[in-house]
DNA sequence: TCTGGGGTCCTAGGACCC
DNA sequence: TCTGGGGTCCTAGGACCC
């Protein structure tokens, strides 16, 4: 038995969360690199095209390519991440395209996120431009001021380390404060309490809570919700109805500002994928030897990024896109794990020949799952009572 | 002229075992 | 002959996020 302890009967302390995001990050690392082009509209997108002695507009872009980044100025002619250049050339064709460079904003990712774990250190990893900070320590007592004064601290932080501005939002759990780091872009700062949910948050679009897509935002808004507020009136059973059941109870605590979810510092990597969507559409036997090339690389590359991760995989997955857009995967595990890329170029394969093409291919994607260290127990031998079985 | 590339999590059905 | 239920692993697809 253990002894009753104040940590058994006392409510648990809130907690003091911190969302910082970069403000449009990879467009924002270019402007530094080009400063004459601050103020302009610019996105950042497609495939890496030849340096030429002007910078390439928008309208002159041919391509599948979509926009990663766009400045504020660019946003402003309704433009924005995931739009094609195809089509955000019609609204702003002469604003600046540059081609992503994702060394360099891995680059500052990790010159601002060590400026902030100076500061603070429970720091969890979102990708390459944002991070929850878990700012218990430093806050003890979740007052807004002191929380206002800590995002400062970091905002300046990240702006020394990297020349580049972020928002930030302070709330009592993830949801909240990625919600409010939004809410005063670029450089703002949010502070949000439990209290405020009613005047801040309701009124906001249920879409913009993280975990509502465009799916569920348009089945919701067929059901006659829109705001936050209104999704937090709804009746539980009613969502759980239309939503199944965990993820009815879900959209309803979210709205009411519900979320316990830790800060989580590290993780590992549940699995690794290369892809490549081709220039044109390519027919599976008339540019077999292009595609079988391409098959090979991805291979390759995927072999190299579990090398240089430390990993191998047992299940081995391959993806497809035709021309019409619809996707079909495969899986394929296998008995012992592998990173070799002709391993994996094998069992792709073996996925390859389950499915029927009957269509031309936009895209070829591998993916290794089941990721385990080699050293594991990949190299043990069989275990004695099992291997006599067997000889 | 639509729609990138890298991920995570969830669901649902079937196989197989106890 | 059929009936029961739980647990785990595998597979395929889809929503969502950055």
């Amino acid at each position: 038995m253990k002894p009753p302890g104040p940590a058994r009967t006392m409510p648990p302390l809130p907690r003091s969360i911190a969302h910082l995001d970069m403000d449009a990050f990879f467009a924002s690392v270019e402007l530094l690199r080009y400063p004459q082009l601050r103020g302009q509209a610019v996105v950042v997108g497609g495939r890496r095209a030849t340096a030429g002695e002007t910078f390439p507009r928008l309208a002159d872009y041919v391509g599948r390519g979509v926009i990663t980044t766009a400045t504020y100025e660019a946003r402003a002619f309704g433009v924005h991440s995931g739009m094609g250049l195809m089509k955000a050339a019609q609204l702003a064709p002469d604003a600046i395209l540059l081609s992503a460079d994702f060394e360099a904003y891995r680059h500052y990712s990790r010159l601002f996120k060590a400026a902030v774990r100076q500061i603070a250190p429970e720091v969890e990893d979102r990708g390459i431009d944002e991070i929850y900070i878990d700012l218990g320590a430093l806050n003890p007592d979740g007052s807004a001021d002191a929380a206002r004064r800590i995002a400062q601290e970091l905002q300046q932080a990240v702006t020394e380390a990297t020349g580049l501005s972020c928002s930030v939002g302070v709330a009592p759990n993830k949801l909240l404060a990625k919600l409010c780091s939004d809410l005063d872009k670029p450089a703002g700062i949010t502070i949000v309490t439990a209290a405020d949910l009613p005047t801040r948050i309701w009124p906001l679009p249920a879409r913009r809570i993280n975990g509502i897509g465009p799916k569920a935002a348009a089945r919701l808004e067929q059901l006659g919700i829109v705001s936050i507020g209104e999704l937090a009136a709804a009746d539980p059973a009613w969502l759980q109805a239309h939503f199944g059941e965990r993820y009815g109870i879900w959209l309803h605590r979210a709205a009411l500002g519900d979320d316990e979810r830790p800060v989580v510092t590290r993780s590992e990597p549940k699995s690794l994928s290369r892809e490549t969507t081709f220039e044109r559409d390519l027919h599976p036997r008339a540019d077999k030897s292009e595609l079988s090339a391409s098959f090979t690389r991805l291979c390759e590359q995927l072999a190299a990024d579990l090398s240089r991760k430390g990993y191998l995989g047992k299940t081995i997955g391959l993806k497809l896109r035709f021309d019409n857009f619809r996707t079909v995967t495969r899986d394929h595990t296998l008995a012992q794990p592998v990173g070799g890329a002709a391993q994996i170029r094998r069992a792709a394969g073996e996925c390859l020949k389950r499915i029927p093409l009957e269509r031309r291919i936009r895209l070829l994607g591998v993916r290794v799952s089941s990721l385990c260290r080699p050293d594991d127990d990949a190299e043990r031998p069989p275990d004695p009572v099992q291997a006599e079985l067997f000889t």
